[in-house]
DNA sequence: GTCGAGGGTGAGCGAGCGCTTAGAGTGCCC
DNA sequence: GGGCACTCTAAGCGCTCGCTCACCCTCGAC
């Protein structure tokens, strides 16, 4: 997600990347209504009215409903990753790194819930085709992790012993926000995130 | 859930509870095709065939599809709470208590995936009221986990600057199994509620 | 002013959906 | 043996779905 995408910094400006402004603007109702029902129980009229057009209009941008869905979630897990890369790949102790992994990723999958949704739990309603391809980066996601917590261990600062088990786990508590997180709750994305850094350096053992 | 259940010991032999046989079947049969395919996507056809009748056999046992739903989602959720329950009101300390619910809470989302699938995710396909029926059990599943930590804290045996935000953590964790545990895999359930049950300990800061 | 290209619409297609209905088979009570 | 309750099926109704098609705007090139 290095390409240009926001003209003033922050995140309520995404999906800069899809032209022109029609096709975002559908793929933007896309998620909403695929966040918020489900892929199968939206429907293809729902989302063209959502972004103020008719029915037919959406298959000018878009092959198939499918293809709004891919598209979805290819672009939501690039993003997810590129978020935790940048903590990976940091300067610092491996604590520092994955507490930093951890908030940002966690910030993202509460301040991104919807679209977290939709590239989390609609990913079998994808051909197989698609979906292997989603999976793909899915795993590139337990590789940045788990590339952390061996670290950790090799250095002596961790204390886990199962890597592998414990890396399923903290990808899956991070990645779990999206599904109860509340945008009007009494929790920012910030306040999880620091949260969910302190839980998981205690997970794996780090010395203080 | 204290209804007789099975004849023999075990969890293999679930929806004992429920009556007559094709009723079962058809219920069996729509937990697996809810699982697989999610509820939207499933057809009232694929359910009856999967139980071995036509396709209108199901309406002599249930209203709508829905009521199928709500069904194995009250059964699924009170099962879940049961488990959680008995571990909660046990003897022994808090950490004592907060493993065996961890681990055996993990045991039933890891075991009865598909049950647990259907009742975590497809929540919001419930008309209003079933839904606020299913909310307030889960609500007591928060309540059980939240008030072992408090016994924990108030003991000294646990160290938990947030209560609140930890338990849902904890809850959030062994939940979200469900989605990632795969019957093929390598671990069985009661590796990953060992492994559950020793990571939860250790965000609440257990003393040894 | 004409024209072509591309973004848009209204109407509607074939298919599959949830669900209903009329009626057939089966077992039990008297 | 007749009547009844229960279980199940074949056929199909009404509806909505994903998607298509014929046509219409708008706008820049010349």
């Amino acid at each position: 997600m290095s390409t240009a995408e926001e003209t003033a910094g922050g995140e309520p400006q995404p999906w800069g990347e899809v032209n022109p402004d029609a096709a975002r603007r559908l793929l933007v109702a896309a998620v909403e209504a695929f966040a918020e029902r489900g892929y199968h129980a939206t429907t293809t009229r729902d989302i063209a009215g959502r972004a103020g057009m008719s029915p037919a209009a959406l298959y000018i941008h878009y092959k198939t409903k499918e293809e709004l869905l891919h598209r979805i979630s290819r672009i939501g897990h690039e993003k997810a990753l590129d978020v935790l890369r940048t903590a990976a790949d940091s300067e610092g102790s491996p604590a520092d790194r994955l507490a930093e992994a951890v908030r940002s990723f966690v910030r993202w999958h509460a301040g991104q819930h919807t679209v977290a949704r939709v590239v989390q739990y609609e990913l079998d309603a994808l051909s197989p085709d698609a979906r292997a391809e989603i999976v793909t980066l899915r795993r590139q996601n337990e590789a940045a992790v788990r590339g952390i917590i061996e670290d950790g261990v090799a250095t002596g600062d961790f204390d886990v012993p199962d890597v592998k088990g414990t890396t399923i786990a903290v990808l899956s508590l991070c990645i779990d926000v999206a599904r109860w997180f509340n945008a009007g709750g009494p929790r920012t994305p910030d306040q999880v995130g620091a949260l969910y850094a302190d839980l998981v350096l205690r997970m794996v053992g780090a010395k203080k």
